[in-house]
DNA sequence: TCTGGGGTCCTAGGACCC
DNA sequence: TCTGGGGTCCTAGGACCC
C-alpha cells in the first residue's frame, strides 16, 4: 500500500464491439454485438447501444438476438484487436516500464517505476494528486487520438483499489481513490465487486449472512477462511479491509496453451472424435510452436452432451514441441473416455511449459516406435488426408469480416446467403459507405488484413501491404 | 436454438520417497 | 508392535476472469 494513488488500471469500453465502431463508421451510434454466430455462439462484447437493451458478455446469441434484433452481429476480428491493443499498450509503457496487461483491454501500470516517479515521490500531498490526474487525462487523450477508442482509468494506491476505480469510471472516465480511503469505498459494496469472488462464493458469502464487504470485514479472517478455505479466504478478508500489496508485474510467459472447438452439433462416434482431437492437437502445437515452448503435459478436455465438463492429461518424461507425440498422446486420452451421448466440446491444451525446446529424445522414441508399428496401421500422424477433404473448401464470409474488391476497395461483410454476399464499401477515414452484393464466389472479391484505424497507423503494414495504400480511395460519401 | 474460448489459481487425494 | 510425518509429483475438478 502506497502514500501516492500511482497505480493505475485502465480498462477500455466495450473494447471488441467498439473497434468495430471505429473501423465501421456506419456503425457508430448503434448497436453492435461481437461474438460467436453460430447456434451455440454466446457474445463476446456488447457496444453500449446494445447494451441499453439487457445484451451483455457471456450471454447466448440466441438471446442477444431476441433482446436486440436490430444490432449488428459481428465475428470478432482478433488481428485487429490485437493492433488496437498493441497501440494502447504502447502509450502505457511510455508511462513506466511497469505495464502489466491483463488481456487485450485491461492492464495495471506502476507510476512510481516509471519517468514521473522522482517527481512524483518529492510532490506535497495534493500536488502529486493532480500531477496523476493530469497524466491519466493526457492518456486518456492521447488513447483516443492515435485509436479512436475511449477508455476508462482508475487510479489508486493498490491495483485492488485501481481497479474498483476504473470499474466506477465507466464508461470514458477517470476516478482517483484516495490513499486512506479504501474502506469507506469498499465497505457498502455487494461482495461480488471484489475480483475473485464470483458466482459461487457469493451464494457461499450469502448463506453466511455475509453481502457487503463490510460485513466480510466483520466477519473477520478466520470465518472467511472457514467458510473459503484458506488461500481464497485470506485474500477476500484482506481485500474486505483495503489490503492488498500485490506489485505490479510486467508480462510474464504463459502456462499453458490450449485450443477447443464447441460443434454445432454434438459428435455422437468414436472416429470422428479422435479425427477432432487429432486436428486440435495439431492446431495447438503450432500455436505452442509459434510461441517458441514446449510442454510436458497434455490435456484432453471434453465437454459433454449434457454440459458436464471432464479432462484427462497425461504428463511426459519431458518437454515437447512434437505434433506426433501430441496427437498421439491426445488421442489415446481422448480413447478412454465415455462418449455416451454425445460430445459437444473438445479442447487439447500442454502445459508444464518449458522456456526451451530441449533436444527431444523422447519424441524420437515415439516416432520409432510408430515407424515399427506402422504395419499395423496405428501411424495416425502420419496417415495422408484421404482425398475428398482436400477438394477447395468453399469460401466462407463472416459478417464483419475485412475485404478488398477489385474495383470497389475495402469493405466489410454486412452478411451472407443464399449465394450472395453483401458488402458495405467504407474504412475507418471514410464517411459511412454504399452496399453491395455479390455472388459469393465472385472472384474479384478477396478476404483482406484489417485497416488501421487511422491513415498512417504505426505498425500498421505490418511486413505487407495490408494498410496505407486504401487512404486515398475512400468511397467516402454520406 | 442454453450456456465460447483462452487463460489462471487453488484444492484434494493417491503415489512415492525419505 | 495394529499402522508417523512430511514433502513432492501427478491427476481431476472447480471457481473465476476477460
Amino acid at each position: 500500500m502506497r502514500s501516492l494513488p500511482s497505480i493505475i488500471h485502465l480498462d477500455m469500453d466495450a473494447f471488441f464491439a467498439a473497434v468495430e465502431q471505429a473501423a465501421k463508421p456506419s456503425l457508430r451510434g448503434k448497436p453492435v454485438i461481437v461474438g460467436g454466430l453460430g447456434g451455440r455462439g454466446v457474445v463476446s462484447t456488447a457496444s453500449y447501444e446494445a447494451r441499453k437493451f439487457g445484451v451483455h458478455s457471456a450471454m447466448p446469441m440466441a438471446q442477444a438476438r431476441r433482446l436486440c434484433p436490430n444490432a449488428a452481429f459481428l465475428a470478432g476480428r482478433f488481428e485487429a484487436y490485437r493492433r488496437a491493443s498493441g497501440l494502447v499498450m504502447g502509450l502505457l509503457r511510455e508511462l513506466s516500464p511497469l505495464v502489466q496487461p491483463l488481456s487485450l483491454d485491461e492492464a495495471f501500470v506502476d507510476l512510481e517505476a516509471g519517468p514521473y516517479g522522482p517527481v512524483l515521490a518529492e510532490a506535497e500531498h495534493g500536488t502529486g494528486e493532480r500531477l496523476l490526474l493530469a497524466l491519466a487525462e493526457d492518456l486518456r487523450a492521447d488513447i483516443v487520438e492515435r485509436t479512436g477508442l475511449t477508455a476508462s482509468v482508475g487510479v489508486a494506491g493498490s491495483k485492488l483499489m485501481a481497479k474498483i476505480a476504473s470499474e466506477q469510471a465507466k464508461p470514458d472516465g477517470l476516478v482517483l481513490i484516495e490513499p486512506g480511503q479504501e474502506r469507506a469505498v469498499l465497505g457498502p459494496m455487494p461482495v461480488r465487486a471484489l475480483p475473485g469472488i464470483g458466482p459461487a462464493t457469493e451464494q457461499v458469502l450469502r448463506r453466511a449472512g455475509l453481502n457487503t464487504v463490510a460485513e466480510l470485514a466483520e466477519a473477520g479472517e478466520a470465518e472467511l477462511v472457514q467458510l473459503l478455505g484458506k488461500a481464497h479466504g485470506v485474500g477476500v478478508h484482506a481485500m474486505s479491509i483495503g489490503l492488498d500489496d500485490r506489485p505490479v508485474v510486467a508480462d510474464q510467459d504463459a502456462k499453458s496453451v490450449s485450443v477447443e472447438d464447441t460443434f454445432e452439433v454434438d459428435l455422437a462416434d468414436r472416429d470422428r472424435v479422435l479425427r477432432e482431437v487429432e486436428a486440435l492437437a495439431l492446431r495447438c502445437v503450432r500455436r505452442l510452436r509459434g510461441a517458441g515452448r514446449s510442454g510436458r503435459t497434455v490435456v484432453l478436455k471434453v465437454r459433454r452432451f449434457d454440459f458436464s465438463t471432464l479432462t484427462r492429461s497425461e504428463t511426459l518424461r519431458g518437454p515437447t514441441d512434437d505434433e506426433a507425440v501430441v496427437v498421439e498422446t491426445a488421442r489415446r486420452l481422448a480413447s478412454q473416455v465415455d462418449i455416451t451421448g454425445g460430445v459437444r466440446l473438445l479442447g487439447v491444451g500442454v502445459a508444464q511449459l518449458a522456456d526451451y525446446t530441449q533436444e527431444d529424445l523422447f519424441a524420437q522414441a515415439v516416432r520409432e516406435e510408430a515407424a515399427a508399428e506402422a504395419g499395423a496401421g496405428a501411424g495416425v500422424a502420419e496417415e495422408p488426408e484421404p482425398a475428398e477433404e482436400q477438394v477447395a473448401p468453399m469460401r466462407r464470409w463472416l459478417p464483419g469480416q475485412d475485404v478488398r474488391h477489385a474495383e470497389h476497395g475495402p469493405g466489410w461483410v454486412q452478411g451472407s446467403g443464399v449465394g450472395r454476399v453483401t458488402v458495405r464499401f467504407e474504412t475507418p477515414w471514410s464517411g459511412p459507405g454504399r452496399v453491395r452484393t455479390f455472388r459469393i464466389d465472385d472472384p474479384a472479391l478477396e478476404p483482406a488484413r484489417p485497416l488501421p484505424l487511422r491513415p498512417g497507423w504505426p505498425g500498421a503494414e505490418d511486413g505487407d501491404e495490408a494498410g496505407a495504400e486504401g487512404v486515398g480511395d475512400a468511397p467516402g460519401e454520406g
